[in-house]
DNA sequence: GTTGTGTTGAGACTCAGTCTCGACAGGAGT
DNA sequence: ACTCCTGTCGAGACTGAGTCTCAACACAAC
């Protein structure tokens, strides 16, 4: 099942923004993904269905998303940058390198290693990151065997 | 106090590449950085001390330190890429977000939020990176009393 | 000296992301 | 209906990070 882009329509609309044919071509988009999507691969798949949104509008629409915090800015072990849509609530993301499906992963005691590296460095902590990168359980499954 | 420049030559050296002169000033350039810094930074550094090294060997040079495991990659929260010299060991980094300032951290118990998301995921992990931005002690102290 | 491998600098190139600008859409007020 | 005004749009120029290519060079081994 992909993401519902319903909830990214409700958030532009409830937070005050038009939600226009462009818009919603872009939720729907990014819905329709699995997993991790670049701007690229937006620009891409309207290409691909002919919808004539210009690239700078699709940046916007990201940019959007990204504030309203309903999609997310994930660096990839390559160094390249990839969005996800997700929930607006603090957690982590756990991407699968097989298949591109990536997993919402809540704090999970993190909270609590993020407190213990404040009082052992004196810092304090605003803000953090965790990404996780594996094998999700169908890849592991199919790959049975193979080299 | 700077981190040693010798740590990334003698890693150059013992993987038995060659300690050519840009390479040299490379890893000088990069002791002599306090914080994480940009391929942009190096290359300006360089400029400004009439070090003629092209583009490409900066990028070079940060690739092989890379691979070697002795600087590593740094997602800053604006999306920029920015590399820290580092022990070749896993770890992670906390940055003062205020000086620029660097800290590495170890893994304080974060081998058990790992292995606790695996185990309800179901997914095999291989790899997960934590970055940590905040204030570090001196900035803290400096900004008492300031907007 | 010659050969071969590793390295270099210059510059062209690619690609993500930004900026600018003129056009348009639609609601509010008249 | 007309006119503002704001938000949005597409096209295309632009920027800046990172890559690629290629001819030249350095140096060790022969």
């Amino acid at each position: 099942m992909t993401s519902d882009a319903s909830a990214l329509n409700d958030a532009i609309e409830t937070a005050g923004h038009r939600l226009t044919g462009p818009r919603l071509a872009a939720t729907r988009l990014i819905a329709a993904h699995e997993g991790p999507f670049t701007a690229a691969d937006l620009a891409a798949a309207a290409e691909a269905r002919d919808l004539r949104i210009g690239r700078a509008t699709i940046f916007r629409a990201i940019d959007l998303l990204l504030e309203l915090e309903v999609i997310e800015r994930l660096d990839l072990p390559t160094g390249e940058h990839a969005y996800v849509a997700c929930r607006p609530a603090h957690h982590h993301h756990l991407v699968c390198s097989g298949c591109g499906r990536t997993v919402d992963v809540d704090d999970s005691g993190l909270r609590g290693v993020v407190s213990e590296i404040a009082r052992r460095t004196g810092f304090r902590v605003d803000d953090h990151r965790l990404e996780l990168f594996g094998q999700c359980p169908s890849c592991l499954a199919g790959q049975v065997g193979e080299p």
